[in-house]
DNA sequence: TAGTGGTCTAGACCACCCG
DNA sequence: GGGTGGTCTAGACCACTAT
C-alpha cells in the first residue's frame, strides 16, 4: 500500500514542531526523502510543496529545502455577509433600511475608489439585527457607472451586499480593520453611546480595475473578530 | 512547448470571472479540459485543485467541478512582529519595558488559557515606538510552566515576541481583532486622551495543547490593518 | 453501475542558482 | 558544472457518489 502525500506531509510537520529539523537547517532532497518513505518524488514534492504554502519551509533550487525559524502563519478572517454571521451565532437576522439615493460621490470618495470627478453613486445605510438587537450598521456606495442596474434597485427588502452577490461580480478585494468612536448618527442606529468605541470594517471591491463598491460596516459595542491558524 | 498548469490557470479564472463559466453550473471534467488544452489530466487537476483551494471552485467527486456563486474570499491578515511593522513603514523601531514579574496567573486569565489555578505565569507590560512615537502598549503573559526559561530571563532588552519565537515553538494560534477604550493607564503610555477608541488585538497561542502565551496589543489611535484577497 | 475527481508511479527535461 | 526543486507526461487504480 503506497504511502500518501498526507502521510508525508504529517510526519514532515511533525518533525518540524517536534524541532528534530531544526529551523533554519536544511532538509534532506526531495530524491532522498522519495527513498526514505518509499515513494516517489513527484509524491514528496507535493507534501512539501503545500507545507511551504503554509509558511512552514521555504524552498529554492539548489539551495534546497530550509526549516523557517518563525513560521509565517497567516490569519484567515472570513469577512462573511452579516445573515450569515448572525445565524451562525443561532440568533435571527433581519435587515432594514435606512435611506438610499442617488448622487454625486461625495469628495473623500473619488481618490478612494479613483472615481471620476462627480461619478453617481448609490448611497445606501442599512441596519442588521440580531434577535432585533443592532447588530451592524452599514454605510455604502455602489458606482452607478460599473453597476448601471443599481439605479433601478431598491434596496428596502433587499440586503445590498446579496444583491451585489449576484449582482456585480468583482475581482479585487481589499479589507481593513480599525477602531472609530460613535458619533450621535451612528450611535442612534446602533443604540449606544455616542462617542462609544466601535469595531469598524472598511471593504471596497473593484472588478478588473474598475470600482465597484465601497462600504462602511460599523459594529455594535463588544464585536469582535476571531480566527485560528 | 507544454502548457503550463499556470496557463491553464489563469484561462480557467477568465472564464470564471467573464461569467463564460456562469456561476453554480459545471466544469466539462478533466479528461475533456485536458483534450481541449493537449494536456494531460494531472496537470487539469493541479490548476483546478488550486482554483478551488481559493475558493472559486468547488469539486466532488462523479458530480464533477462546479462554479461557487459568491467566491469564498479570505482576507489573510499577517500577523507581524512590531519590529518588521515599523520597519516595513520605513521607521525607526525602538522597545522599551515598562515591567515584568512573576506571580501567580489572574483568575481571569485561568479558564482563558485553560491554565491549572495558581499556574505562575511572567508577567510582561511593554512598549514599541516607531520613529520615538508610542505604536503599541503590549500586555503579554508567559505560562512558566510551559515556557522553564522564561523565569530567568530579563527583557529590560529583549522583545517577549522575538525571544518567544527562538525560545517558545508553538503549533497553535489564536487571533482577534476588537475595540477598546483607553484607560487611563493605557491612555499614559501610548500618549492619548483617557477614552479615545484603540484598536486591539489578542493572541494566544500554545504548544500541542499546552498553553504558552497571552498578549494584548492596544495600538495607538488611527492604527488599522489591510489586507488585500 | 458508471462517471468523476483523488492520488500514486516512473520517468523525463528544465530552470535556477551556488560554488 | 552540477545539484535541487519545478513541472509535464502517460498511465493506472481507487474512492466517492449520483442515478
Amino acid at each position: 500500500m503506497p504511502i500518501s502525500y498526507r502521510d508525508i506531509k504529517r510526519i514532515c510537520l511533525d518533525r518540524i514542531q517536534q524541532r528534530i529539523w531544526q529551523p533554519n537547517t536544511y532538509l534532506p532532497s526531495e530524491a532522498d526523502l522519495a527513498k526514505e518513505f518509499s515513494s516517489t518524488r513527484t509524491t514528496v514534492n507535493r507534501a512539501l510543496r503545500e507545507l511551504a504554502a503554509e509558511g512552514y519551509l521555504e524552498r529554492k533550487r539548489k539551495s534546497g529545502t530550509r526549516v523557517l525559524q518563525a513560521p509565517i502563519r497567516r490569519a484567515q478572517f472570513a469577512i462573511s455577509l452579516a445573515r450569515d454571521e448572525i445565524s451562525a451565532r443561532g440568533s435571527a437576522y433581519r435587515y432594514a433600511l435606512v435611506d438610499q439615493n442617488l448622487s454625486a460621490a461625495p469628495q473623500w470618495l473619488v481618490p478612494r475608489l479613483e472615481l471620476d470627478e462627480g461619478a453617481e453613486v448609490m448611497h445606501i445605510r442599512c441596519l442588521h439585527f440580531a434577535d432585533e438587537l443592532p447588530f451592524q450598521f452599514e454605510e455604502r456606495w455602489i458606482v452607478a457607472d460599473t453597476v448601471p442596474n443599481v439605479r433601478q434597485t431598491s434596496f428596502a427588502r433587499t440586503v445590498p451586499n446579496e444583491w451585489l452577490v449576484r449582482n456585480a461580480p468583482f475581482t479585487d478585494l481589499t479589507v481593513s480593520f480599525a477602531a472609530t468612536q460613535a458619533d450621535d448618527i451612528v450611535a442612534g442606529f446602533l443604540g449606544c453611546t455616542s462617542g462609544a468605541s466601535l469595531f469598524m470594517a472598511e471593504r471596497s471591491t473593484g472588478l478588473r480595475g474598475q470600482p465597484v463598491t465601497f462600504a462602511r460596516l460599523y459594529f455594535a459595542p463588544g464585536y469582535r473578530v476571531t480566527a485560528k491558524a
